[in-house]
Formats: structure tokens, sequence, C-alpha cells
DNA sequence: GTCTATAAGTCGATAGAC
DNA sequence: GTCTATCGACTTATAGAC
């Protein structure tokens, strides 16, 4: 992580900004400049073009979200524990980055070359290592502490139970939340409680499998 | 739906696929008009403003993937069954519009005020019953069908389980479906029976709750 | 209805003064 | 390093012939 000229810096968080709220294409240059209080010139000199500016912002908020969720995994716990404080602690770090999957998933909808080649590094850099998930929760299969499927299976759900409020959020409010629901805070704190409720012991009562 | 004269048909399927492919600004209307085999000209002959075609193409697209989920509710069946046909046949419509959801995932990133006015209109219309669903799942909750849960809670972890792995597909395979991913169908096969069993009986084995 | 040609405007990028 | 001024490319939109 080098140390940027301050004025580097402030560029880089407008650009953060703008980029988020109005997407690779959607931005404008002049705007990023008005919100770092400097010109446009500037950004040229600093960051060369609009795209290795986007490609920075890119590196710099993906790779942030990814340390933090690789963080959640690495204390020693029980697999029931690993499983209920990555979804307590993901949903933490989404309901403080709420625009964050937005503007990834943006990116992807966009060819995602710039997301993809960022995601390979860390893959490489071990930054990411997925064998080490899907071991931890193979291994608790093979204990029998967990019921036989497709590690896999299990990650993609759980992700996907947890980034979709946020992702859908806007939906959800005129659809299904349209009526009472007041106190969005609370809607995730229950939110954490019930994914795992749901992963960890299913909606039908009783202990069947068919 | 009214009739569409042939060119302004063929435009729209043009511009849809371009929309898809680049987002709204992304998208360039000399594209849109070599696909569609004509000039430029005749887009704003038929749809006046590129921002007017935008918003043609959203409302069709999203009309026709609402009405589709929503006639999955719509069958006589238990709700065991109903949870599981609807995880089927909703993976099934995402096979087939893989790229749908991330489309509308971008414009909610760009604001989504063109999605919000028409999934309004649908809910106005009684296109989209949220309540309807709402209640049947909380029937079963008061008949001890299923386990006591905020409805809401439920659903947007179902939808959030299907659609993740088409949402993040390019993400996922590069870093958790690495190695050994062969077979997307049958992958996608296994999805619909994963999330079923998943949130039907859970991963603990036994039926003990805590 | 469909075309060509061009107007009108926007935006990223750079030259050059300080 | 930071600014102002401007260029040049590209894009939407339209005027007008057929």
């Amino acid at each position: 992580m080098d140390k940027l000229h301050a004025t580097e810096e402030l560029i880089l968080q407008s650009a953060m900004q703008v980029f988020i709220e109005k997407g690779r294409h959607g931005a404008r240059m002049q705007e990023i400049a008005d919100r770092a209080g400097i010109n446009k010139a500037l950004l040229h000199y600093y960051y060369r073009s609009k795209d290795n500016l986007y490609a920075t912002v890119i590196e710099k908020s993906l790779g942030k979200n990814i340390s933090d969720v690789m963080k959640i995994l690495d204390k020693n716990l029980s697999v029931e524990e690993i499983i209920r404080s990555f979804i307590r602690d993901y949903i933490e770090i989404l309901r403080n980055n709420p625009k964050l999957p937005l503007f990834i998933l943006r990116e992807i909808g966009e060819g995602g070359e710039i997301v993809s080649s960022v995601l390979n590094r860390l893959v490489q850099r071990k930054d990411i290592v997925p064998r080490k998930v899907l071991d931890t929760i193979q291994r608790a299969i093979d204990r029998g502490e967990i019921v036989p499927l497709d590690p896999r299976q299990l990650i993609i759900t759980i992700l996907g139970a947890c980034l979709f409020f946020f992702i859908g959020e806007p939906l959800l409010k005129i659809t299904l939340l349209k009526e009472g629901f007041t106190d969005r805070d609370r809607f995730i704190e229950e939110r954490k409680e019930a994914i795992f409720n749901i992963i960890a012991y299913g909606i039908f009562p009783g202990g069947d499998r068919t």
C-alpha cells in the first residue's frame, strides 16, 4: 500500500463516490473533479485516464471487502460457530458498505474484466483461499457434524442469502417490504438470526429427511 | 400488449440485446441500429429518444420476468411442494435468462427510477401480490407445517439463494468454482435440490433447535 | 417509412501559463 | 503541482430528400 499524495488520495475518494453512484460510463470526470474541489486536468495528471482511475477504484474497493470477509474465516471455532459468526460478521460488513455489492455487480454486467483481473491476482497471492473453506466444510461432513452435501452449494447459498437483501433492497421495499417495514436496522439484526436458523435447522419441524 | 410494427419490434429486440450487454450509458444507438439492420434515424422515428427506448426495454424485460415468477405461485399445492417447485421453476427461468438479473441490478445501481416505476405499476395492477405469498406462509406456520419465522426473511433467503449463482457466476468461476467445475448444467440441476434441502431441513443432523 | 448528411452538444484528454 | 482554455473525438438527435 503506497503512500499517496494528499491530492491523489482526495481524488480517489471522490472517484470512489462518483463511480459507485454512476457506474463506469455514467460517471463524469468533471463531477469527480468538482467533488474533490480540484479541476479535471489534475485527474489526468495523477491517474492518466478515466479507465485507469476506474480500475484503481475497483481494486481498492474489492480488495478491502475481500480481506474483511476472509478475516472472518480465520477464527478458530467449531463449524457451527464459524457459520454463525460468518453470517453475523458478513452482514455487518454489508450494512457498513451497502452500495459496494451493487457496484461490483454493475462492473460484472459491463464485462467484469477489471474485477476478474483483480480477483485473479488476489487468488494467486493467496489472499483468497477457496480450498481452505471447502476443506473445512468437507471435514465437518466427514465427522458427521454436517449432513452430506456439496460444500460449494452451501457456500453459494449462504452468500446469496446474506447479499440479496442489500442488493435487492430498492426492489424489495416496493414489493415484499411495502407494508410495515419501519425499522431497517432491526430487520437486518433479525436477518442475521433468520439466515442462520434456516440454514442450520431448516423450516420444517422435526428432523425427517426425504 | 399493443401490436408492434415489424421494424418497431426489430428495434426493441436489438435494443434489448445491446442494453443488456452494455448498460444504459454504455449502449450506443448506432450499435442498436446496426444489429437491427437499419439506421439510427429510425430509432428516433419509433422511440423518440434513447432514454425512452431504454425505459421500454426495462418494462418489457421486467414485466415478462415477473409474470413468469408469479405464475409459479398459482399452483394449488402443499407448502412444501410450493417451495420445492418454486425453487425448481425459478432456477429454470434464470437458466433461460441468465443475464436478466444482472441487467436489472445494473439499472438499480444507476438509481432505478425506471425499474421502480414499472414495479410500482405492477403492484398496483395486482400483477404482483406480496400479501398472498406472505399469507400462504403465515398460514402454514399457524398450522405448524413450518417453524415460526418471519415470512419475509424466508422469501428473501430463497430468492437470494436462487439468484446468487447467476448473478455472481463470473466471480464464482474464478474463486469458489475454480477447480473441477466442468458441467454447468449439472451443477444447476444439483443446485435446485441443494437449495431445497438446505432450506427445508438445514445442514445440521437431527432436529434439535437452540 | 426509410434513408443520408449534418447539426448540436458532451466529454475525455492535453497544451501551456504560472 | 495546479490552473485555464481548448482541441478533437464521439454521440444523440434532427432536417430534409426519396
